[in-house]
RNA sequence: GGGCGCAUAGCUCAGCUGGGAGAGCAUCUGCCUUACAAGCAGAGGGUCAUAGGUUCGAGCCCUAUUGUGCCCACCA
């Protein structure tokens, strides 16, 4: 019989060839329509770094199984990746190791130049991102111009950018900012990376003008002192009391510095005086704010020391403090130098240590962005999955500070403000200015880049065509569900929350589901100079898609990290095999020509009905909850212990005889539930459930557009799962005993079953020949005098008349075994019931169900009895 | 300093609202039983980190402790 699959599977024979199938059909394209209910995931790949594509391929993965699972329920699903410009240039960066700045850089190409390598590199980065999204089998709306929005996006950038600053919630400010020197830009808060370095706490001594005496300053960066304008201790602090007002003498550079009192300063930590360094720390920023003290920048942005310090000036920052040090000593004024830890910040990307530098920057002000922010989350409108995350965020959002979105970098969105090269007037735009409006002269945009997150938190409602009012957007925003690693919580999805806020005014999403980060084996993360990091297109190639795609939906619990393992990746295409395989048994047997239930169900029909009908319902709640990893070991569990392992081999005998007149019934329930199996796989697994499903006779064109299955009454048969349940544990009892005896399956043997459930057991006749290797069953109430091993099994004895196999000594060892097993559940058993309080509290039906457990364990018992008492 | 995870079989991890400890891999035994050796049937292996507590009942809830990881803040 021709099965239409052919005899092994290999996933690289069908998965491109299905994937055509899918998009020349159209199957993916998503428009809004208002016979269904919208489902979207509206999201760019992370700023990609280029290591960690098992990263991505998790994420697609997810968002595509929900995706795949909610157009299957008749949801209109869209689901549209996407990456911007800002983003790529960042993949650039990285794959070149390019430093691109003004004055520092390595390709010293002009901004046009650079950009025209900005669109090379978008065409080929985004070609490897269709290409990694094809392999997987995402089912992305591809056909819209949604995948790479720059322009789209331009004009939402500039949109948002121009109604904040005019709502004075972007503005320009002399503060202090993080500055990588390596990069030659401002960086955010969330852009600094704090690790812990070992390094030391000079001593210095700063004389009082006009007096013998010096104050001890302890710093761990004595090359700031270039900048000090003052000394600060706290007012409370009696030991200078007196000192305060005085006039110190800066070492090494002469100029006058006042000593001023201020609450800032710890009495406990150093030596309780602060050198106060007003444009090179953020905390003596505020200080000097307070007191009114001057400002002096005393390093380039290259991190060499400034203009106007002398023999200092030029030097690098790390130079400068050797040698201002080894000053000092000369001098006299180092008092000492201890070891000390402490966190230095580094720049994200390249590790660099930042410093702290007051600069012209633009920024939002947070506050007023974060207040809907904060309220969306706590009122549940937003609910993180799992809920932990929204403690994190709201944490962050509550002591959240205003947000520096501009870059001295080449690549990004420009910031859309021109200056007047005559009179210095200074518009924020829309359109491109090059006229001045207040005196006709020459305009010029500024040079500086925004934060990629900038135009990454409008992604939700920009890549639905915003600010424009078009049907999708209406449709389709908020979107359903925002699938991501934690790692970028602040970076992008508090961003996008309040972005969604401030700009649509509803949230852009309801559901914010969290994942974990792939690791390696070791659990390490995945990187480039580890050389540790998986392409999942190598893994595919290996294994296949499903494989790849089944694996990171295992074991993968919400917010918690997962390793990657190539066996797991190896078991779960043993796990496709086997569904090939159990789906070529189905279809060399069957002689239907449509799929539908069995109008005359037998008992294993309606057993593996029954159980079938409770797993499509656990596995639908399970999707609903986001519980992914759990509705995937359900469905494998289910395939392949219950359908293949038994339920096939319980029917077998039926298929096999061509006289048999329930054969029909044995055909329809299995291709009814193999259906069943491939749908709820379907999302996991998409291509070997679409092939295997396009061989089965459903009269369908493709499962990707098919139902998914629902929970029926119908189907529910407690009383044949629990007699069939009693068949298969007979029937494991007697594979134990041959298993044990190292009898082979070959080797047939007379079973005598002793039972008062003689119907039960006559059902089940064929299932031990088939299963338990028996020859000749007889079943009856009284239990014959013969030489037999016997088996205890709920409500019945089973005997295995081998002579030759029965040893009386080996038979009472086990026996005995048994014997003391059960007294171990009687009791058990006996304590529950006996104890009022569980009696009085617990529940019906678990007392029940307790009961009913005593009855049987204590009849096997005395059967084990007797059987004991005969030899 | 503040916050959040994790600790369960040799390894990697599940365990959903508290009701007799699970999977995959590894190990051992026996099977080429006409869908599948990428397989089948069995077996061994766990004081669920420790100590208390709540409860009729705790891997699960509470408290403390230990180990471990992450995030945030940061005192010069």
């Amino acid at each position: 019989m021709n099965t239409n699959l052919e005899k092994t599977y290999n996933p690289s024979d069908i998965e491109d060839r299905l994937y055509e199938k899918w998009v020349s059909n159209g199957y993916f394209k998503a428009t809004p329509d208002k016979n269904k209910k919208p489902f979207s995931i509206v999201i760019p790949p992370p700023n990609v770094t280029g290591q960690l594509h098992m990263g991505h391929a998790l994420d697609e993965t997810l968002q595509d199984i929900l995706v795949r699972f909610k157009r299957m329920q008749g949801y209109s699903a869209l689901w549209v990746p996407g990456t911007d410009h800002a983003g790529i240039a960042t993949q650039i960066k990285v794959e070149e190791n390019l430093r691109v700045n003004e004055g520092l850089t390595r390709y010293d190409l002009g901004r046009d130049k650079f950009l025209e390598r900005v669109w090379d590199w978008k065409n080929k980065f985004g070609d490897r991102i269709i290409n990694q999204l094809k392999k997987l089998g995402s089912s992305c709306d591809w056909d819209r111009e949604r995948f790479t929005m720059d322009e789209g996006c331009s004009k939402a950038v500039r949109e948002v950018f121009v109604k904040l600053y005019e709502k004075g919630l972007i503005y320009k400010g002399h503060r202090i900012i993080n500055w990588c020197p390596s990069c030659a830009t401002a960086l955010s808060d969330a852009e600094v990376e704090y690790g812990e370095q070992q390094g030391h706490f000079w001593h210095i001594k700063y004389p009082i003008k006009g007096e013998d005496g010096y104050v001890t300053i302890a710093t761990t960066r004595p090359e700031t002192l270039l900048g000090d304008t003052a000394v600060a201790v706290n007012p409370e602090d009696e030991r200078y009391k007196e000192l305060v007002g005085k006039t110190l003498i800066l070492p090494l550079v002469g100029r006058e510095i006042p000593v001023i009192a201020d609450e800032y300063v710890d009495k406990e930590f150093g030596t309780g005086c602060v050198k106060i360094t007003p444009a090179h720390d953020p905390n003596d920023f505020e200080v000097g704010l307070r007191h009114d003290l001057e400002q002096i920048k005393m390093l380039n942005d290259d991190a060499t020391i400034a203009k106007g310090f002398g023999k200092y000036s030029g030097l690098d920052r790390y130079e400068a403090r050797k040698v201002m040090v080894e000053d000092l000593e000369k001098e006299g004024l180092l008092i000492k130098v201890e070891e000390h830890v402490h966190n230095v910040g580094g720049c994200y990307r390249c590790k660099t240590t930042v410093e702290p530098i007051i600069s012209d920057q633009w920024f939002v002000k947070m506050g007023p962005l974060a207040e809907p922010a904060v309220e969306v989350v706590k009122n549940g409108t937003i609910k993180f999955v799992p809920e932990r995350f929204s403690k994190i965020y709201l944490n962050w959002m509550a002591n959240i500070h205003d947000w520096c979105i501009s870059r001295q970098l080449w690549w990004g969105h420009r910031i859309p403000a021109f200056y007047c090269e005559d009179c210095g007037e200074m518009v924020v735009s829309k359109e491109d200015l090059t006229v001045c409006p207040k005196c006709g002269g020459k305009m010029k945009q500024d040079n500086d880049v925004l934060d990629t997150w900038f135009s990454s938190a409008l992604w939700p409602f920009s890549t639905l065509g915003w600010p424009d009012k078009t049907e999708d957007l209406e449709y389709y925003y908020p979107t359903s569900v925002l699938v991501t690693g934690y790692d970028i919580i602040f970076f992008w999805v508090a961003r996008m929350i309040f972005s969604g806020m401030e700009h649509v005014g509803k949230e852009p999403f309801k559901h914010v589901f969290i994942h974990g980060l792939v690791r390696d084996s070791q659990g390490r993360k995945m990187s480039k100079s580890l050389g540790n990091g998986v392409d999942p297109l190598e893994v595919i190639e290996q294994y296949g898609a499903d494989a790849l795609r089944f694996t990171l939906a295992t074991g993968n619990s919400p917010g918690n990290d997962m390793r990657y393992y190539p066996e797991r990746v190896e078991a779960s295409r043993n796990f496709a095999n086997k569904l090939w395989n159990a789906a070529r048994f189905v279809l060399m047997n069957l002689n239907l020509d449509k799929i539908e239930l069995p109008q005359n169900p037998q008992l294993e029909d309606k057993w593996i009905l029954s159980k079938y009908n409770n797993v499509v319902k656990e596995v639908t709640e399970n999707l609903e909850k986001f519980d992914v990893g759990i509705a995937v070991s359900k469905i494998y569990d289910f395939t392949w212990d219950v359908f293949c392992d038994w339920y096939i081999e319980l029917v077998k005998p039926r298929l096999y005889d061509e006289n048999c007149e329930t054969r029909v019934d044995a055909e329809k329930t299995l291709s009814y539930v193999l259906q069943g199996i491939l749908k709820l796989l379907h999302p996991f697994m998409p291509f070997v459930t679409e092939e295997i499903f396009c061989a089965l006779p459903t009269g369908e064109e493709s499962i990707v557009i098919s139902k998914w299955p629902e929970y029926s009454d119908k189907l529910v048969f407690t009383e044949e799962e629990n007699d069939m349940s009693v068949i298969c544990e007979a029937i494991r009892g007697l594979r134990n005993i041959r298993a044990e005896r190292n009898i082979p399956p070959s080797k047939k043997s007379r079973l005598i079953v002793v039972t008062e459930n003689a119907e039960l057991f006559q059902k089940g006749i064929s299932f031990f020949q088939k299963l338990a290797s028996a020859s000749e069953v007889e079943i009856t109430s009284v239990k014959p005098e013969e030489n037999a091993i016997s088996v205890i099994a709920p409500g019945a004895e089973l005997l295995l008349p081998l002579d030759e196999l029965v040893d009386k000594e080996k038979e009472t060892e086990r026996l005995l075994k048994e014997k003391k097993n059960l007294e171990g559940e009687i009791k058990r058993s006996e304590g529950k019931l006996s104890n009022q309080g569980f009696l009085a509290k617990a529940p019906q039906k678990l007392i029940d169900e307790e009961k009913a457990k005593y009855e049987k364990y204590k009849e096997m018992y005395q059967k084990v009895c007797e059987s004991l008492n005969n030899m």
